[in-house]
DNA sequence: ATAGGTTTGTGCGAAGTACAAACTAACTGC
DNA sequence: GCAGTTAGTTTGTACTTCGCACAAACCTAT
């Protein structure tokens, strides 16, 4: 399946010449901005603008902005011409005179994007418009140990039979897969739960069998780009996604960008050490952050503790029991929370985010968690005059904020729009 | 003392209205890049290509930064009748004919920088060129249990002593110092060994007396700045620079910008945790990396070891002992390069940076310590495949590197280059 | 010595971008 | 109907990068 009727990768920009990618690609480590890069850059924060703003008037993100209204006009014409965005009913001002605004914001006709969950066993695929809404949901499975053409094909017919919804041709495609993600090179290094997906180069392989931009990342990133485009991080420049489940991650969005180690590998939290020779890992080495903080972790002291069906407890479980006046709930839970939170008490100090948003087990858990996980990191972290530590949760939706996520990768990677 | 021939603040703009900080000052979250801060930008990108590969012709420039020669002339050529950068003999080139390349580098003649290190009980200050060099050294003490005008009064004479010996008005003033410091607005939160100077506004106080631009920060990141200046971190668009010593502290370069947490506070590493319940460290909090990576530690297991003179132990005597066969040094050795190696697995499963300078007491025992460093983080980390991590020592010169980098935080912060 | 080739560096005009001032459009209140 | 207010557009200006043509300075071959 291959499309033909391309949108422009450009998101407004009116020409594209191959000229256009040679200074940012010029492989040194010091590059200008050209004047055509120039551009691309500000259309994309205006888009940005208003992903974190919502619709808004032309003057309000040019106050937004902090530049002159005619500049948003020009920025902003080409790309309501285009049908990339469009003009809202004139809202009635709560001023009293003047002319009425008339709202800017995306066109829920135009182009989607094309996104890809894909965790040990599990394929789900959407398609995403450009105002996050999720369409075409899919579930399918493939066998974790088996064969690589198999899972090929079964994710193939998947996201083919998505995509052929979509009544023009997506921007492109994300991917979020769990495991050890190289993003630079669109390969899949390793997933410990589904050995069948090592060493996939998935990006060369999508790329190539429909003929759409592809990008993949790893699982928390995916999650950590759905929260900052609609959920609880928008607007925010800077915050942390954590994931906790059967196995610890995170990204972080820092001062306006989301941040990539070296070929994509910075955010693999849950082997960094809390216990210096602590209990025995999956990875081989001692007292990682996973041991004392993931599921497999709270199922061992359920069942020591001898609650009801240790092999299923879930953060959810405990605080409702703990809710209903159990004390060993409540004191496991207290002893979970702590757990989690030493890793963001470690990410505080390194990098003093501020913001950090739970997915996962503990998310299940609700605010009620992320409150305990709050109070146990305000009494382990060097607080500063003045400093606020703020933790929520999104654990609705069932994998809908990493597929908005996966999305939302295409707009950042492809498309410059900064999410 | 107040200088009046102030040099421009803009390392060669030609122009400078009021209105030109307002739109990147607009206090909002999304900024667009307008022409004038474009240029700006250009310009300290120029120069930070000349920081990063020594003097170069206009060409080479050109080619390091992918642009045209052109672009390059227009934005070198003012600079040089500013007498920033001065021009080179022709250097005989390797390639065959052709004109010869005149090298551009900055002008050994150009106004300096002003630096200041405070330590607790210490203070250094000098003037530093803009090729890096060191000038008009000199060390005060003060008392940390003091009083704050007695401070003030032996800061301001001490500085204004080595100010007058510069030919011309510096580009303005940094200031490293230890302790938890507020590098937005200028303010020394706390040091714990020098009570002090807690609360000290400093960057308010300096900037009224000398009426020169004044920033601080906290001495690791000067650290960092200094070795990304002329040490090891040179040209290098991701590292880390790692102290210890008495504390610990750690500061990272990442994709070619200095990280700041908010209101300055990353990077506070001693305490993050990596012994759950640990032993009390000075914080008030248990098993942070400082209670097993400091020099207190070292000497605690030096007088349990029974080694000789354990209270003035430090890494470099541990080496040497080693090295003279003593199985007790090599055996503590170990466990000390072993800990300090947690702290920089968590900074390497967090951030992926690769590259790590230390600096204090590690780096006392030099590329031989380093080496033992990097051998239990490769054992420690979960390794990627074509992975390197690359660890150095830049711990020669007492206070220069410090020094480097406290005078290269007025270029980065208020001259717009980059470094 | 001279001609041809090569590389470096500099004017000049073209194209693209943001900004400022003046203008039109649309609504409120008297 | 008219003044006042706010939203958005038109027009001209300033700034930046780019491509082309050209001069300057070197090497090599004849």
């Amino acid at each position: 399946m291959k499309f033909e009727n391309q949108p422009s990768y450009s998101l407004g920009r009116r020409t594209l010449s191959t000229k256009d990618v040679a200074p940012g690609e010029a492989g040194t480590n010091v590059t200008l901005i050209s004047q055509l890069t120039l551009g691309a850059i500000n259309r994309g924060r205006v888009l940005q603008a208003l992903y974190d703003n919502g619709p808004k008037s032309r003057v309000d993100l040019a106050r937004l902005a902090g530049v002159n209204r005619t500049t948003i006009t020009g920025i902003v014409q080409p790309m309501i011409e285009e049908k990339l965005l469009v003009e809202g009913d004139a809202a009635p001002s709560d001023v009293k005179g003047g002319k009425p605004a008339r709202p800017l914001f995306f066109n829920p006709d135009a182009p989607m994007l094309g996104a890809v969950l894909l965790l040990p066993g599990k394929i789900q695929t959407c398609l995403v418009t450009l105002t996050g809404e999720i369409k075409a949901h899919m579930k399918t499975e493939f066998d974790p140990l088996g064969d690589r053409d198999a899972f090929l094909s079964v994710m193939r017919e998947t996201l083919s039979s998505t995509l052929s919804q979509a009544p023009q041709a997506p921007f492109g495609i994300g991917v979020a897969s769990a495991g050890m993600i190289d993003s630079d090179n669109g390969v899949i290094l390793a997933v410990n739960l589904a050995p069948v997906l090592t060493g996939l180069p998935l990006v060369d392989l999508l790329q190539e069998h429909f003929s759409l931009p592809v990008v993949i990342d790893h699982h928390p990133r995916a999650l950590l780009v759905g929260d900052r485009w609609f959920g609880p991080g928008r607007g925010l420049q800077t915050f942390a996604a954590i994931y906790t489940g059967e196995v610890l991650g995170g990204a972080f969005y820092i001062e306006g960008k989301v941040y990539r180690g070296l070929a994509g590998s910075g955010g693999e939290l849950g082997h960094s050490v809390v216990q210096i020779d602590g209990e025995a890992c999956n990875c081989g080495k001692r007292g990682c952050w996973e041991t004392v903080a993931a599921l497999p972790w709270l199922r061992r002291e359920a069942g020591r503790l001898g609650l009801r069906d240790p092999g299923n407890i879930t953060c959810a479980r405990l605080v409702k029991e703990a809710d209903d006046g159990s004390k060993a709930a409540d004191a496991l839970l207290d002893r979970y929370t702590r757990n989690v939170a030493f890793g963001i008490v470690n990410l505080q100090q390194t990098l003093s985010l501020n913001s950090y948003v739970l997915h996962g087990d503990v998310a299940g858990g609700g605010q009620m968690a992320a409150e305990r996980v709050r109070q146990h990191v305000e009494q382990l972290v060097m607080m500063r005059p003045n400093q606020e530590i703020s933790i929520t949760v999104n654990g609705i939706g069932e994998g809908h904020t990493a597929l908005r996520g996966a999305a939302g990768l295409v707009l950042s990677s492809h498309l410059k729009v900064v999410i």
